[in-house]
DNA sequence: CTGAAAGCGCTTACAG
DNA sequence: CTGAAAGCGCTTACAG
């Protein structure tokens, strides 16, 4: 198999490179028979334009936009560190990220920042409130040709081109499997916390996670969820309160932050034993409470995979490329103490 | 941050574009004290080489060979199938990849193999039995300069330059957990099925699932572990016989293929809701049965990661860049029916 | 709607 | 041990 050029698909089609290269890139302003023909000479000598000459010749970086909450959510922080080796790495590839951060909870900001966006900006990608006007602000950059994605949390009915994170129902689901097989047969509530109704993610979360349990584990009952703003105070708070009201608690979940609020609650009241505990994220801290026992099983979306992977999808669609969708799927990943890696 | 290129930094040292390009690549025959001043001015410019400017102008693609076992193992046809859409992809970014097949198990016609391979040849992985012959070849090929990857089994005392699989000590301790959790306060008998014992995979795992067991689980108590080639018909003919000879088992742990014997045998005798069974790979098949319950968890390795990574990991040491870690780790993945992607 | 030419930032012989 | 020049396979203005 020999490799073909542009130069040799221009040969066979008899026009020149320039006309090569604006079929492949679909460029327009070419006759349809044109097109037709190069298409033909593509075909036939089953050429494939090399990447790493359209890369060089493009002379122009891209240059990318990444989104963030303001605050210290451990989770956002470490997401923030992997984008941020991300992006000294891309920085070789001709790819530019710049990162910026903004209060995700209000959706205005989140939207003026969205429009203040540079115009020469490629594309952009976003840890999104599905709020009205952060849709409209995402329409809007979209209409402009601009490559939008989705992260961590979606915004499913906006023209973003892709979200970048994991199935939350589907995570919810898991979470509470888990739970079921866990406990076993006893019959007993489950506490649920969540950081915020306001984001998508944890909402799905709730969602998946109470199907399951009412629909297959009949000796639980998930009690109602209570938000506590992913702090490891009011988490604690939350959780004294789970304990002390319900002594027959089996099992928490805590879908958001603050993991360390529930491992002092259970410490605090000696229950760390009989209450089963599953909670989000693989942290420092979240290791060695799965080391210890007092985290049972963790839920976790890997932070480096979602880095790399916005950069590579906004890069191939920014070039009009097909994603590899097994390359960029966000697996929920299960983590007993055995298997961390 | 100005974009800095190798006419820079030969202007700043002082030097040829040529002399740059044999120290940024290590390459000898350079005076020491003109190393040193070509780095100081790499420094001082922060520059970085161009990744697609130096692989095009290399002009030569990398020649890889993957070296896959022959037979009908269900696990390793996925892996071949991945290692094929990767060949097609790689092709645009001037890497070659070549798929064999040999008789994985005959250490002598895998060393034959090794040894035959073509000298022009830049890298090879191979799935390789811990065989002193292998090794031999192994460490002839790295000695010659080629890069060796061990790939899903590894070689540990060779002179290969990584290995892709999963630490499989850490997924037998994985499978253990499961069980032990999922078995709960119930007594009795755990079963254990491997493909073979002379590939190094299963005996790290059947090590670290009888560990596990005996070191957290006193009711439960591993049986002897049964060898059945990954062959459907095998594996039946010991499930039932397991299942047969043992009224108090409670669980199974297939380590190997043939998981749809495992089922077989388990449905024949009517205990599949109280016998747990976990298994081995994402397949169509173990899906299905996972979806059902009949297998309660899955262990996995992902396929398409691990071609994806071996691409990757050829590449980068060929070229002497170093690999990024986090990326190229091969996660043990649960499945559950919640989780499966 | 189409083409000729310059150039992207490296590596590779070749010469000295 | 070092350098000058050609070339890798595209894209980008510019011209017509």
């Amino acid at each position: 198999m020999v490799k073909m050029t542009l130069e040799d698909v221009a040969r066979e089609a008899g026009v020149s490179l320039a006309t090569v290269d604006r079929v492949v890139n679909g460029r327009n302003g070419v006759h349809a028979r044109t097109i037709e023909r190069v298409n033909a000479a593509i075909k036939l000598l089953g050429f494939h334009p090399d990447q790493h000459a359209s890369r060089l010749a493009r002379g122009r970086d891209y240059d990318f936009r990444i989104i963030l909450p303001t605050g210290e959510n451990e989770f956002m922080q470490a997401l923030d560190a992997e984008f941020r080796a991300t992006r000294e790495r891309q920085l070789q590839e001709r790819v530019r990220l710049s990162i910026q951060y903004v209060d995700t909870f209000d959706g205005e900001a989140l939207a003026a920042a969205l429009e203040r966006l540079p115009s020469s900006i490629d594309g952009v990608a976003v840890v999104a409130l599905d709020h009205p006007a952060v849709t409209e602000a995402i329409n809007a950059l979209a209409d402009r040709g601009v490559v939008v994605l989705t992260l961590v949390s979606d915004v499913p009915n906006s023209r973003r081109a892709h979200f970048v994170g994991i199935d939350n129902y589907a995570a919810g689901r898991t979470a509470a499997s888990l739970i079921g097989r866990f406990v076993g047969p006893r019959k007993g509530k489950v506490g649920m916390i969540a950081g915020s109704l306001a984001l998508r993610d944890h909402v799905e979360r709730q969602f998946g996670f109470e199907q399951v349990i009412s629909r297959e584990y009949a000796n639980l009952e998930v009690l109602p969820v209570r938000e506590a703003r992913d702090e490891n105070a009011r988490v604690e708070t939350v959780s004294r309160s789970l304990l002390r009201d319900h002594p027959d608690l089996v099992a928490i979940y805590n879908a958001g932050g603050g993991q360390a609020g529930v491992v002092a609650a259970l410490e605090a009241t000696g229950r760390v034993s009989d209450v089963i505990f599953v909670a989000h994220e693989l942290t420092a801290s979240t290791r060695r409470h799965l080391v210890r026992g007092t985290v049972d099983a963790l839920i976790n979306q890997d932070v480096g995979h979602m880095a790399r992977s916005t950069a590579r999808i906004l890069t191939a669609l920014r070039e009009g490329r097909p994603i590899v969708p097994g390359q960029e799927h966000i697996r929920i990943d299960i983590f007993l103490r055995d298997n961390m890696p």
